[in-house]
DNA sequence: TATATAATGAAACCCATG
DNA sequence: CATGGGTTTCATTATATA
């Protein structure tokens, strides 16, 4: 590829002044300066620095620095990138500027003693980046830029601290933990955590022995503009596919995607994998079981695999188990032997599943599959040209009108519902494709455009059932379940359709729409369980799960799919990775299965 | 106000070809 | 093995309409 322009690790040492004598590897970094950090809370960042952020300390005085002031950069950082680069190649200052960025976010993400929660967002890749630079340095004191300041003194300042967490610190010390953990989980939990609570997040921390990020709770909301910010998540992805130390000749375990994508099989196109031995850290209680978009930017499946216990990813696409396609990655810990689909089979092409389009069906309409199903259908206006473009000719089109014709119905998912006449998928032909009894989104003062969003944002009921049919033969009497991103209860449905009792359901999603449809599927179906709602993953803490799960005794599954609006290809605006504002709820996924596992540990 | 519609590409994959 | 064409993609946002 272009071996320019790329911030190679080499190009980092290079243009870095490490200033010392050790070999110093990227992941070897660990700054541990959370002295600054505990003297905010958690919270104090989301309520936004407004006033302190990119024209804080210091005056700039060259037009050059006020440029890069402008792009959100602290002072310190422009600095140092000038004096490496010198003050004619604006581009170089740059690629340096978003390289600090780029690698403090990945500290950030990747080093569990990092601490960057308390800077605020405009300043979060500046303080980081001179956290990085000077390295082991303790003392937040002027990071200006004397790097003698890095003593060997190991010793943690708390004193700025706030007395409550202060004294929460020096409990948790004396438990034995250490202030880094201690002001992380503060941070993290809110001050007014409980000691319990802490502990668990410092249990759930230690227990993921990967390089995790559970400490880092802001998602970067830079302002900066689309360009800058797009650059710099690319670099983040590069600095990540590196990460694996070594050069890139050295085969990456870069998640590939099978072809075809049958995961560990599937009914139809049969077992490729009958047995797995899982990573030891993923094999004790609950169950659990991810999912996401296949297609997510490069490298996202690896950081979702590393933090889910190094699971493999099993990647299914859905025209194996129906009409349209639904290529996803789900990441679990269940049993592979034994499955069992639901029944009956669904209908495998358009034309078994939409038996009227097949009288309206040209012959040079080769397509016997739908593409996957998305939140957004295709335009009235964009139906009516195609009409208009078919009827200027006969029964046969010329080649160029077909292209065109083909061309938009596979985007759009068109299908042909009278002479020359295509049309989007009804809402209620979508849930059946997706599994779905008909009309489950319909009523509740939904609207048509609401449907079809929620509907494209769900599971493939038969695909997830495939894989949770054998939780049917492990609890014959019922399972108590955590739904995280519930949507419209893709998960329920699979599990209620498999015959597995649903005794207790904690179901977590934010759309009110969406809970109403789960909360009206439940009644309607006469549930025997209960059925808890609760609408923000982010609020769901050890305590809330504690006291949930007191009350019957533990979780034997947790399911979610995560947001994908920052993964997904069909966006456009915003497609920024695992980072992204929605899609790094993930984190959540994550952090509450850990808090799970851990307080089921502990029974 | 609430809902429907139209405009808005690129990343990452496939696969044939040299 | 590189390359270049072909294909797909759980969407966001501004604007129009009822």
């Amino acid at each position: 590829m272009g071996g320019n322009g790329n911030v190679s690790g080499d190009d980092y040492e290079n243009n870095i002044d490490w200033d010392t004598d050790d070999e110093l590897e990227i992941e070897n970094i660990v700054p541990s300066s959370c002295s600054n950090g505990v003297a905010r809370n958690g919270e104090a960042i989301v309520s936004n620095g407004s006033g302190e952020a990119s024209t804080s300390r210091g005056v700039s005085n060259s037009k050059l620095v006020q440029h890069f002031l402008g792009m959100g950069f602290s002072e310190e950082m422009i600095a140092k990138a000038i004096k490496e680069n010198g003050e004619a190649d604006t581009e170089l200052i740059l690629e340096s500027l978003l390289t600090y960025g780029a690698l403090a976010l990945e500290e950030s993400h990747d080093e569990p003693n990092s601490c960057h929660i308390n800077s605020p967002p405009q300043q979060q890749f500046v303080n980081n980046g001179q956290q990085l630079s000077s390295d082991y340095d303790e003392s937040l004191a002027d990071l200006s830029d004397s790097d003698d300041s890095w003593s060997g003194s190991e010793a943690l300042e708390i004193s700025n601290s706030l007395p409550t967490n202060e004294k929460a610190i020096l409990s948790l010390s004396n438990m034995g933990y250490t202030v880094e953990e201690a002001s992380a989980a503060i941070a993290r939990c809110g001050p007014e955590a409980s000691i319990a609570e802490l502990t668990d997040f410092i249990c759930a921390a230690q227990m993921a022995k990967t390089e995790a990020v559970f400490f880092e709770e802001e998602k970067p909301k830079i302002s900066l503009n689309g360009d800058l910010k797009k650059r710099k998540l690319y670099e983040l992805e590069m600095l990540k596919r590196r990460k694996r130390r070594g050069p890139p000749t050295e085969d990456d375990e870069m998640i590939r995607l099978p072809n075809p994508m049958i995961g560990f099989g599937t009914p139809l196109e049969g077992i490729v994998l009958s047995h797995r031995t899982l990573p030891e850290a993923a094999i004790a209680p609950p169950y659990f079981y991810y999912e996401n978009v296949a297609l997510a930017p490069k490298g996202v499946w690896d950081t979702i695999s590393r933090f889910l216990y190094d699971v493999e990813p099993e990647f299914v696409d859905s025209k194996y188990f129906c009409a349209a396609a639904r290529k996803r990655g789900y990441i679990h810990n269940l049993p592979i032997t034994n499955r069992f689909p639901l029944v009956p089979l669904p209908p495998l092409t358009i034309n078994d599943a939409l038996p009227l389009t097949k009288r309206w069906w040209p012959a040079w309409d080769k397509r016997t599959k739908l593409n996957c199903l998305q939140t957004v259908i295709g335009s009235a206006k964009l139906t009516d040209r195609i009409r208009k473009a078919l009827e200027k000719w006969g029964d046969d089109p010329p080649e160029h009108v077909q292209r065109y014709v083909i061309e938009e119905c596979r985007k759009w998912n068109l299908v042909w519902v009278g002479k020359n006449k295509v049309a989007p998928l009804e809402p209620d032909e979508v849930e059946m494709l997706l599994g779905f009894p008909k009309n489950h989104t319909r009523g509740g003062g939904i609207s048509r455009t609401d449907r079809y969003k929620s509907l494209g944002n769900s599971f493939q009921v038969d695909t997830v059932a495939y894989h949770l049919s054998v939780l049917k033969e492990i609890f014959p009497r019922g399972i108590n379940m955590l739904s995280l991103f519930s949507g419209i209860g893709g998960a329920e449905v699979a599990l209620h359709r498999l015959g597995v009792p649903l005794n207790n359901v904690v179901s977590v999603e934010i759309s009110e729409a969406n809970r109403d449809i789960v909360r009206s599927w439940w009644e309607q179906t006469n549930q025997k369980g209960q059925l808890i709602h609760l609408t923000d993953v982010q609020q769901v803490n050890g305590d809330r799960l504690e006291q949930l799960m007191g009350s019957f005794g533990g979780f034997d599954l947790i399911v979610g799919g995560s947001p994908c609006n920052n993964l997904a290809g069909s966006n456009r605006v915003s497609r920024d990775g695992l980072e992204g504002e929605l899609s790094s709820l993930f984190y959540d996924y994550f952090r509450i299965l850990d808090l799970v596992k851990c307080i089921m540990n502990k029974q």
